[in-house]
Parts: C-alpha cells; sequence; structure tokens
DNA sequence: CGAGACCCCTGGCTGC
DNA sequence: TGCAGCCAGGGGTCTC
C-alpha cells in the first residue's frame, strides 16, 4: 500500500506524537512478516524516543542510548495514534493492531496490518545502514544524492524494463507500483523500454520528474486506493491526481485522440499492472521490439 | 544479471 | 445470499 509519500506523510504524523516522549511499555500481539524480535521489550521499554527518519519505504525511529526501531507497512499497513482519554472506555486495539506501543503520555502507537507484510525489527544505533534490510537501498529520491547522473550509473547497464528497473528498491528507494506508472507517464517513457534504451536525457527526465511527483503527493496527503489513512486517521487525495493508474480505458489528459485511440492501456509486467498512454509513451527503438 | 513463479496474508469486489 | 476466483499499494527467495 504505503509508498514513499505515503509514508512520509504517515511519519510526519507519527513523529509529532513521539516527540519529546518515553516509551512505557511495548506489546506484540502477533507476528508480522518477520517475528518482531523477542527483546524489543527489553531494549525499548523505559526508553526515550529521539529522531524520526525516513528511507525509502522504511520508518526509523532512534530510541536514546537504545536501538533504532525499522517499520515498513508493506501492502496493507498503518499506524494508529489512540490518545489517553479523557475519560470512557480504556483502550482497546483493532483486530489487526498486531503491535502496540504506550507512550508516557497515555497515548498507544499502534501498528495495524491486516496483511502482515510488513515488519517491525531493530537495528543497532549509528549503523542502521548496516541492517540487512537497509544496506542494499538505492538513494532515496528526495535526498540530493539522487540525480540524473545517479540515476543514469544505475540505469545504463540494464537489461530490465524501466517500469521493473524503477520498482527496483536498490536502484531507488521508495517507489511502488502507483507512483512509477505516474512518473513514467509524466516523463513520457514507455514502461516497457529497456532501461539500457534509455538516454541521458530521458533518464535525466525522470530523475526531474521523480521529486516533483512524490512532493506533489506529499502535499496532498498520499494515495487513497483502499483503506490508506494518514497517522490521524484522514486519507490522501493524491488518487484524484494519478493520471493514469488505475484507469485503464479512460482517456489520457495529453490525449487528443480519444476514444478512438482505446485511452489509457494496462499491461503486466513482473505481475504488476502498469499504466501508460501508447500514444503519449510509444515504445520507440528496435532494441526494445 | 534478469524473468518469472511462488510465497507470505487478508479483505474487497465481481460474477455466477 | 453464498461462494469461488481474482485482485491489490510490497518484497524475499528460488529456479531457469
Amino acid at each position: 500500500m504505503p509508498e514513499l509519500p505515503e509514508v512520509e506523510t504517515i511519519l510526519n504524523g507519527l513523529s509529532a506524537a513521539l516527540a519529546g516522549r518515553r516509551i512505557i511499555s511495548t506489546e506484540v500481539r502477533r507476528d508480522l512478516r518477520w517475528p518482531v524480535p523477542d527483546d524489543l521489550s527489553i531494549r525499548a521499554d523505559g526508553k526515550k524516543i529521539g529522531a524520526t527518519t525516513r528511507l525509502g519505504k522504511y520508518m526509523l525511529i532512534s530510541l536514546m542510548r537504545g536501538p533504532t526501531l525499522l517499520i515498513h507497512l508493506g501492502m496493507s499497513g498503518r499506524i494508529r495514534i489512540t490518545p489517553k482519554p479523557e475519560k470512557g472506555p480504556a483502550y482497546r486495539p483493532l483486530t489487526h493492531e498486531h503491535v502496540s506501543i504506550l507512550l508516557d503520555n497515555g497515548t498507544y502507537i499502534g501498528l495495524v496490518d491486516p496483511r502482515r507484510f510488513g515488519c517491525l525489527l531493530l537495528a543497532d544505533a549509528g549503523r542502521e545502514r548496516d541492517h540487512v534490510l537497509l544496506r542494499s537501498l538505492g538513494a532515496d529520491p528526495l535526498e540530493p544524492e539522487f540525480d540524473a547522473a545517479y540515476l543514469y550509473a544505475r540505469l545504463n547497464r540494464k537489461r530490465a524494463p524501466i517500469k521493473t528497473a524503477l520498482l527496483d528498491q536498490r536502484v531507488i528507494a521508495g517507489l511502488g507500483n502507483i507512483y512509477v506508472c505516474e512518473i513514467l507517464y509524466r516523463a513520457a517513457i514507455n514502461p516497457q523500454r529497456l532501461a539500457s534504451s534509455l538516454s541521458m536525457d530521458e533518464i535525466a527526465l525522470i530523475a526531474r520528474v521523480t521529486p516533483e511527483v512524490l512532493r506533489e503527493a506529499i502535499g496532498a496527503g498520499g494515495s487513497t486506493l483502499r483503506d490508506y489513512v494518514d497517522a490521524q486517521g484522514k486519507p490522501g487525495a493524491f488518487q484524484d491526481l494519478h493520471l493514469v493508474y488505475g484507469r485503464e480505458g479512460e482517456p489520457c489528459p495529453e490525449c487528443p485522440g480519444y476514444p478512438a485511440c482505446g485511452g489509457i492501456r494496462r499491461v503486466v509486467q513482473s505481475g504488476r499492472s502498469s499504466f501508460f498512454c501508447p500514444r503519449r509513451q510509444p515504445p520507440l527503438s528496435l532494441e526494445d521490439a
């Protein structure tokens, strides 16, 4: 579910709730994709919360004089913040609220994840990038190291389709199916073209458009397709601004030929749907054909 | 190195 | 209304 903009939006809300707080206790009711570490309570309870950051789709919550919590929301994960009620019923976890963290102001931070594709793990402070899940991640597209030269170096020898290459978290950390489709549409590049067939100019265009799309999505509060909501429980609005994702058969804004052109097309690549406009994003080179 | 299949798991929607 | 089948925003592992 959550791609970079959704994670960023959730993390903003979560950071506000965590700022200056201390963890009183943690409770794990069910394991996630990987078992939540047995020593979570031992290492986290009583610790004051430090900086909260994001790396691709991972949220990193550092604990002072303690480890760093690594949280990935998978497909269906979300964060539920439950402030201490003035009066009335006590906190009750939701059906799929598998982990709860009680803060010193009575707020509960819940990790809700019906499909349990997400995870909560611990990394050693100061060596987070050495963690097995983080060490092979590529550049985060909102960080300065991400630019045309970086992207070109990562793509110019890749024989995979550009769509698949951009989904590879080792190339760029944070993109998912929705935003790759939107980025390639904006850059007017066919998702089936081989990454190695793209010119420097085309890659530079992708490098320019990527942070633009992500920042716009963050500004809109992310994309809500099914049950995504931010840490306050509010849905995003960027799905209304999707130009191609989920719009098979609909006209693309750039296409004067609709309906004769058939509108937005959908193809399956590596098991994931790709949406594109065949006129704006032509297949092009012989190498790709 | 890359493609594709399979796996993790649940809920929502569609069509019969 | 019931139910089977398909689909989904992620990603790790294995084989070819």
